[in-house]
DNA sequence: CGTTAAATTGAGGAAGATCAATAGAGGTGG
DNA sequence: CCACCTCTATTGATCTTCCTCAATTTAACG
């Protein structure tokens, strides 16, 4: 069924995503395909959800602009933040075993999604194999950054869990092409805390201290790196011990 | 290619692992498809390397008997352990979408598994469209998992995040049909505290704790879960304030 | 413009890290 | 099979980081 499009509602051939959603690329006519089975959403507003939690898993959602972050609780009741995700970033990966979401996605702003029906995508990869090699990547990438942020919680100190964060995303918009050293971050401070398994107050303390020493500031949704070099090094990984903490390459 | 079948050499059909490998099931003819490409290895010895970071990927592997923990460094040379692999477990998923192992795996103890090569796995996909479900359910579990660790991490304190990974072996046991309150865990305490974001000393202490409370005694590679109900208990999720601290259903 | 949620700032406390010293396992070679 | 050597685990004393609690200030949104 043929849908109108819009500057909000284009086809996957000029959706300037394309590369980013499918980055090895398919064929016109493959692209024709896939167009096809997409469900272009209206745009969801901020904190509306794009699934929850038990929800029956019907589609991949690949998001096309604002933001969303995948949550879950804990039996006792907390919050616990699994990621923020941006444009060109696909979610919903991980109900694919069970055919029933885990996890709940909210949009941290008005944001527009793309909906994939999965089992016509898995009826389409039949026909494209080249397609479920894409599912793959996407989903072993987010067993990779999975672990990635294990290294963070086990390994880094408040400072470090914070640079790191403000320059991983930093680093995204970058390899989206937008500006990278200033940007809008609609995510509160609380949320970031959570998923850095750290206090608001923390965050609080730190975000101070960066902004006083002009490394980054962080104000009102606007995130500005001063200071790049300084910034990534403090969230790289160092030696440390009570006497050195050198800097490694 | 025939392969001579042994006591450490079964085929697929005759492999106890396979509703766990598989658990949604082949037919008879689907398993003798998959037989033929699975690559039986000799059995590993203790820290001998299943795969390394930076090698190619060329198979999937199987976990058949013995254990297998999977790990990188860090920019600073720290070692970091993303998990330790029981006998039905597939691992080296996660070079799927860089085709690159990201990860190192070493062999815990003797251990035999299946090298499954992925090319011809998804050959045989394209007529076994069943098998591309349960290595996308394999995945997809795996994200999971790292976000249950994720929770561990942000949300427990050390007491929890022991009494947790010493239950949740324990459940992994029982679900492949094993002795679950007394078991061999080839692995060492060092290895646990680095899973965990603890230091030895740290698990060490609360070790001692459990053992002389008579919840669960680990020594020598031997665990003995005295109090069932009392480990769950203490892995499990709390309403907690400075107050009080009462369990949740 | 008023109301509510979020962020900030300070003081005090606790969990776990660090440091150091000893005891115990496990593996190797004589 | 035992003695030795090394790696791992244990135990205690001290210290640091980050959390907790409480009080304001600031921002967001109808």
């Amino acid at each position: 069924m043929a849908e109108i499009k819009t500057a909000f509602n284009a086809s996957c051939q000029n959706c300037g995503l394309q590369k980013i959603c499918f980055p090895t690329g398919l064929t016109q006519n493959e692209m024709n395909q896939l167009d096809d089975i997409v469900n272009r959403k209206a745009p969801l507003q901020k904190n509306q959800m794009l699934f929850s939690a038990g929800d029956k898993f019907v589609s991949l959602y690949a998001i096309r602009a604002g933001g969303v972050k995948v949550y879950s609780f804990s039996d006792g009741g907390e919050e616990i933040i699994h990621g923020f995700y941006l444009p060109g970033d696909v979610i919903g990966i991980d109900a694919l075993a069970s055919r029933v979401h885990m996890f709940n996605a909210m949009a941290l702003d008005v944001t527009s999604v793309c909906a994939v029906p999965f089992n016509e995508l898995n009826d389409l990869s039949t026909k494209i194999p080249h397609l479920t090699q894409q599912v793959l990547n996407i989903m072993s990438k987010e067993v990779v950054e999975g672990r990635l942020h294990s290294e963070l919680l086990t390994k880094k100190n408040a400072d470090q869990r914070i640079a790191q964060f403000i320059w991983s995303m930093a680093e995204r918009f970058k390899s989206r092409g937008y500006h990278y050293l200033e940007f809008r971050l609609s995510v509160l401070h609380r949320d970031v805390a959570t998923y850095l398994g750290l206090t608001p107050e923390t965050v609080s303390r730190i975000l101070a201290k960066l902004h006083q020493e002009k490394v980054v500031t962080w104000k009102k949704k606007e995130v500005h790196i001063h200071d790049e070099n300084a910034l990534r090094s403090l969230a790289g990984n160092h030696f440390c011990d009570s006497h050195s903490c050198a800097k490694v390459v």
